[in-house]
DNA sequence: AGGACGCATCGACAAATGTCAATGGATGAG
DNA sequence: CTCATCCATTGACATTTGTCGATGCGTCCT
């Protein structure tokens, strides 16, 4: 390895707790082992564009939210699969689920997709 | 399926072209199937705790730039795993490789990152 | 020229992921 | 009560992913 440069060791270094905080994460100091997995558990559940999809579908919705039912036709997949999929969404904290009689409706976490924006914030905040 | 709910059909579809637009992609309209796969390419790069810290590591470093025997180390793996993440970041634009002489710097690309986080705000802007 | 170093590629392998058909549990309508 | 509907869970399977050791190709130093 070349002499000393300027590697992490001595850099703050981001918790999870502080993904929330403005211009925080990624760019302005080393994540903390924590704090990627947390991102990273986040990221991997929009890294699949049946997902996306589906966020996007639920936030096109009137009222924001959508059910099982609404979104298997659009994105051409069985029911189990899309039950599957909102379920990862929803671990992953990127949406919610909320169960009303017969159906279960799906939203979107708006604050989670913020924090998850201002994790990637390069410089301008 | 219940009566005719509003799902998507006749929403504004978003193209992979409208990605840099403030405010387009995943709230503000039901992304186009190649939007949603050119998304998912760029959030799944990200969808790994190694790939998280090694984008946060290289824009720590002074001058922002990093090689890859500066990198196995603080993420604790063997120098061809790293580089294959790399090789990941760099196919899906999120960073940018540049060899001078032995070493190959690699850089963050602060436009994609800045895409990604315009394609998940919420409804500020 | 020869050796040391930085990095990418290859082959292998276990683990995780996306998908479906089949099944089962709730809920609401008749 | 009975039946249809919405949804989640299960089991199965092919594909993808993360990781490593071994190897090969450049580049720099002496």
């Amino acid at each position: 390895m070349r002499q000393n440069v300027a590697m992490p060791s001595a850099l703050p270094m981001i918790q999870p707790d502080d993904l929330a905080a403005c211009c925080s994460p990624v760019i302005g100091g080393v994540v903390s082992d924590e704090a990627a997995e947390t991102l990273a558990r986040m990221f991997k559940a929009l890294g699949d564009p049946t997902r996306v999809k589906l966020l996007s579908l639920i936030a096109a919705a009137e009222q924001g939210e959508a059910c099982i039912c609404d979104m298997t036709e659009p994105v051409g997949l069985s029911q189990p699969t899309v039950s599957h999929h909102m379920r990862l969404l929803v671990e992953a904290g990127l949406a919610t689920r909320e169960q009303r009689g017969k159906w279960a409706y799906y939203r979107v976490a708006p604050d989670a997709l913020r924090a998850l924006a201002s994790a990637l914030a390069p410089i301008a905040c």
